[in-house]
DNA sequence: AAAAAAG
């Protein structure tokens, strides 16, 4: 099954690629593909993806809005599309698109909040965005995006190129360099791009320097916007960000995205974007149906105290995940990262590992490996929790649940649900099927899960007696793959 | 403790 969709994809890629070069022939081949468009689905509307059918707009003021069903509807340029359809291979609108696109390509340019789940297209909305309020002919930053990792603004600039395939329009990352390309910013020349992906550190620095100019800017996309604006060491930056670009823009539109707001943040960011559209989904509405989840538990024997089952477990599962597609492991500490692949690796393991810790090029290196799949297995902390975006991960192993920090000094450990639902949502990407075991090493860490389930209101499956692998098999195999 | 950043 698995297999099948795989070549399917494979297939279409491969035709992509082979796309004619010329202006004419990508061209008709281009028109050639929106006939097929408009006489197939479109009666349908937007894609009807289960867990995306309870998203709630709220329109502010009386702009109306109209869902748009195609991307014809937007008047968009014939490059834009061109790059949707053909570069990017984007066939139908989903629900979030449909929903928002016109709120943001649409003056009066209002602000806008919006919540969709993982893996529905949420990246897509806004880089058309950004794309569609550029003037290629001026020169200088005309739209930004804020992201929480160095990984994520690489991948959004990946997208955007893509995207912009056709157009002149230009962008560049400021992130952090390694030590050997470091040049000091006073030394940096000003910034030619229109569009700026980057951490909130280096723009931050950008702009003091003098070298990245505002007043241009259209358009400020927050990635993840509810960790950016919510947690500390992100916050300030953040807010000083939006602050500064928004006076220096003369009111530029600002658009939040994420697939979580709790409800602190949703009142916060509500104010925040005040005049603004929002868009928001109820909690229980988020998990997602294609991607099945199961708890294996493993307690430490009191006769091998030092023996830890959850590793036996995890190549148990790796030899069942290495024939289906890639996997992520999920640890919660750098160090936790360091040893499983110490261990793994030890006996033979083909696995790599990234965390905050190695340097720039290392993480480079990690991560086109991983996305060229050159290596299966990825162990990670939550630094690749949110956004990163690769559909052949099929399977995600919680090593370790995620933990509110403070609750651990409080000594009573509870989960950090939204982070959570953001590592199950590595897999399972836009509607294909995905499978997410959570190793329980301890009664705390099962007691955990439950406050998981509870909150999210749906159980979690056991996986009874794991020794046998037939029963590892048999969960992968009911969650669609293999 | 993870994420960013520090030059």
């Amino acid at each position: 099954m698995a297999e099948s969709a795989k070549t399917e994809e494979e297939k279409r890629r491969a035709a992509g690629d082979e796309e004619p070069e010329t202006e004419e022939d990508s061209t008709s081949e281009l028109m050639k593909k929106i006939e097929e468009l408009s006489i197939i689905p479109e009666k349908k509307g937007p894609i009807d993806d289960p867990g995306e059918s309870e998203i709630q707009a709220v329109t502010s003021g009386n702009t109306v809005y109209e869902a748009a069903v195609k991307f014809e509807d937007l008047d968009l340029s014939k490059e834009l599309i061109k790059g949707l359809y053909v570069a990017m291979d984007i066939t139908r609108q989903s629900k979030i698109q449909a929903i928002s696109m016109h709120m943001i390509t649409t003056p009066p340019y209002k602000d806008l909040v919006a919540q969709a789940h993982n893996g529905s297209g949420k990246t897509t909305c806004f880089v058309l965005g950004m794309l569609s309020r550029i003037d290629p002919t001026k020169e200088g930053p005309q739209a930004m995006c804020i992201c929480p990792t160095r990984e994520l603004a690489q991948q959004n600039k990946a997208v955007l190129m893509r995207m912009g395939k056709f157009t002149a329009i230009t962008s560049m990352c400021a992130i952090p360099s390694d030590s050997a390309s470091y040049v000091p910013m006073y030394k940096r020349p000003e910034v030619k791009e229109h569009v700026v992906f980057g951490t909130p550190g280096t723009i931050k620095k950008l702009m003091t320097a003098k070298k990245l100019r505002t007043c241009n800017i259209k358009i400020l996309v927050f990635d993840e916007a509810d960790h950016m604006l919510a947690e500390s060491g992100f916050k300030d930056d953040s807010e000083r960000i939006m602050r500064d670009i928004r006076r220096e823009s003369g009111g530029c539109q600002v658009l939040l995205f994420s697939a979580t707001f709790n409800e602190t943040v949703k009142a916060f960011v509500s104010h925040v974007v005040r005049d603004g559209n929002q868009i928001f989904v109820k909690k229980e509405e988020l998990t997602l149906e294609k991607v099945k989840q199961y708890k294996v538990r493993c307690y430490r024997d009191r006769e091998h105290p030092d023996e830890c089952l959850k590793t036996k477990v995890i190549k148990q599962i790796l030899d069942f995940g290495r024939m289906i597609g890639q996997t992520i492991i999920f640890v919660q500490t750098r160090e936790g990262a360091r040893n499983l692949y110490k261990e793994l690796s030890k006996e033979g393991w083909d696995c790599t590992a990234i965390q905050g810790a190695l340097n720039i090029e290392h993480r480079d290196k990690i991560i086109k490996e991983f996305k060229d799949g050159l290596t299966l297995v990825l162990i990670t902390t939550d630094l690749l929790a949110r956004g990163f975006d690769q559909e052949q991960v099929n399977l995600v192993v919680n090593y370790d649940l995620p933990v509110v920090y403070e609750s651990l000094k409080r000594g009573s450990p509870e989960p950090d649900c939204e982070v959570y639902l953001h590592r199950v949502g590595r897999t399972g990407r836009f509607g294909r099927n995905g499978a997410v075991f959570n190793l329980l090493g301890s009664r705390e860490e099962e007691a955990m899960l439950e406050m998981i389930e509870h909150y999210f209101q749906h159980s979690i499956p056991k996986v009874d007696n794991w020794e046998d692998e037939k029963n590892l098999k048999k969960a992968i195999q009911d969650s669609g793959l293999m």
